[in-house]
DNA sequence: CAAATTGTTCACGAATAGAAAACATCGTTT
DNA sequence: AAACGATGTTTTCTATTCGTGAACAATTTG
């Protein structure tokens, strides 16, 4: 059927141009990057506004996100449990790994961190929570899209391949071969495939009905984490089997 | 004119019945609270469910918030440079206090915490931030409140006053003798308004304009609080002193 | 296994969303 | 200081579409 509502679609656009633009913008700018009419535009916003999805500030007689975006974000957050739970095992993991430690979750065919525990070093390498990714450009993320049905990562590659550093991986078979390889092995291992000099290591974590609710991955500084690979590995590999076990997962 | 878009309005006041829910809700549920018709709710989900702001559970086909809010949420919270000015100012007045301190700022007729850094005592007082409240019922929020015309205070306490406590302010008359006395102080102190047994000392912070931008607030237990009155007091004039000074207020 | 309740789809008439243009309100330029 | 150009705002109007109500499908419940 596909009826949406445009109005709706048009409203949740506009909210999204945000996220990829200065804090504040105006009527025509809006207009322009929706395709709609000024006064269109206009009454989206007076709506929005009239709920709290957006504000206008008074003296530049721009727009903005509101506060309502704030408490509904926060919601998201305490809806998953998984977050909590995670929480104990995590920081136990940057206490005897002292690196980053992140909790990563699916969305559609994006992924987010939804928890981070950075590390205690003063040189230290730190990731955005919060903000959506593609499944197939980092460890924790690849891990999610490596234990998805096959048609599933097919879908997720075929919407295009962006690199981030000269050896992010560059095409379809490339990535598919790895998460063949993390299916293998039972965990992810990469450097430089984000950031260059950045290595991370990642594992799944499973629920009781065997589904992968979510990875964990520690991410560091190569020159820091290479020569403790195989120590940080066993930290990993050891929480996630325990956080498996207690989220039901029967193997 | 008025004329708002329907169906937006609608989308909105559906995502924010998920904030006073469980975490999932079906269509019959939401469309008896929108008292709309089923066919329309469902329509309204399926457009959110495609741009993200709405998920649907696979296994009970009930609905939840989508990550979406949870990437703009994090976006408001980044567009709001006071809340990085601020945060240094509070660490230190955390540690020189040992109590809760919290950054408030106004949004139309309600407040909301958007910083807060916990006491280091173990047994403490905490709040929940990015959370909506009236502006008369906390000591940071009443600051908020104390400086704007007394026509906008009329507005926000003719939409009804609530009680928390039996200490709670109870009548309009009382809580705009309360405001004159904090313009008058510049500082708020009460206790037992909003928690039995908290004691919470809030004061205004001036921007460039000579507006009040956000308020800080130092609260805790009223037994740990209350012999520290005057030191803490002292701390929270000077911190707030210093930070309205560096926003470029010129008393 | 029937009954009840859920989410989903459909068709249609009333309501309105969105375009276009005129208006108002700034700041800038001449 | 006047004219300009940009902005946000309001208005008018009709093609569009929104929301209803009922039927449908897919569960769960007694």
């Amino acid at each position: 059927m596909d009826h949406f509502l445009s109005s709706v679609r048009n409203s949740c656009r506009l909210l999204k141009i945000f996220l990829d633009a200065p804090k504040e913008l105006g009527v025509t700018e809006l207009s322009k990057r929706l395709q709609l009419s000024k006064g269109a535009v206009h009454k989206l916003l007076a709506t929005l506004e009239a709920e709290g999805f957006i504000r206008q500030n008074e003296k530049t007689r721009q727009y903005t996100l509101g506060y309502t975006l704030l408490e509904l974000g926060n919601k998201v957050l305490k809806n998953h449990d998984i977050v909590d739970f995670a929480a104990p095992y995590i920081n136990r993991l940057v206490s005897r790994t002292q690196e980053l430690v992140v909790l990563c979750v699916q969305d559609v065919t994006d992924a987010i961190y939804v928890t981070k525990v950075d590390s205690p070093h003063p040189i230290r390498f730190t990731v955005e929570t919060h903000r959506r990714f593609p499944l197939y450009s980092t460890s924790a993320s690849r891990v999610l899209l490596a234990y998805k049905p096959e048609s599933f990562q097919d879908e997720v590659l075929a919407e295009g391949i962006r690199t981030y550093t000269p050896y992010s991986f560059t095409s379809a078979d490339e990535i598919k071969l790895a998460l063949r390889e993390i299916r293998e092995r039972g965990y992810e291992f990469s450097s430089d495939r984000r950031n260059v000099g950045v290595t991370g290591m990642a594992a799944p974590l499973f629920d009781s009905t065997g589904e992968v609710a979510a990875s964990v991955s520690v991410i560091g500084p190569s020159d820091r984490v290479l020569p403790q690979k195989d120590a940080i590995l066993r930290e990993l590999l050891e929480t996630v089997r325990e956080m498996s076990a207690e989220l039901g997962y029967r193997p």
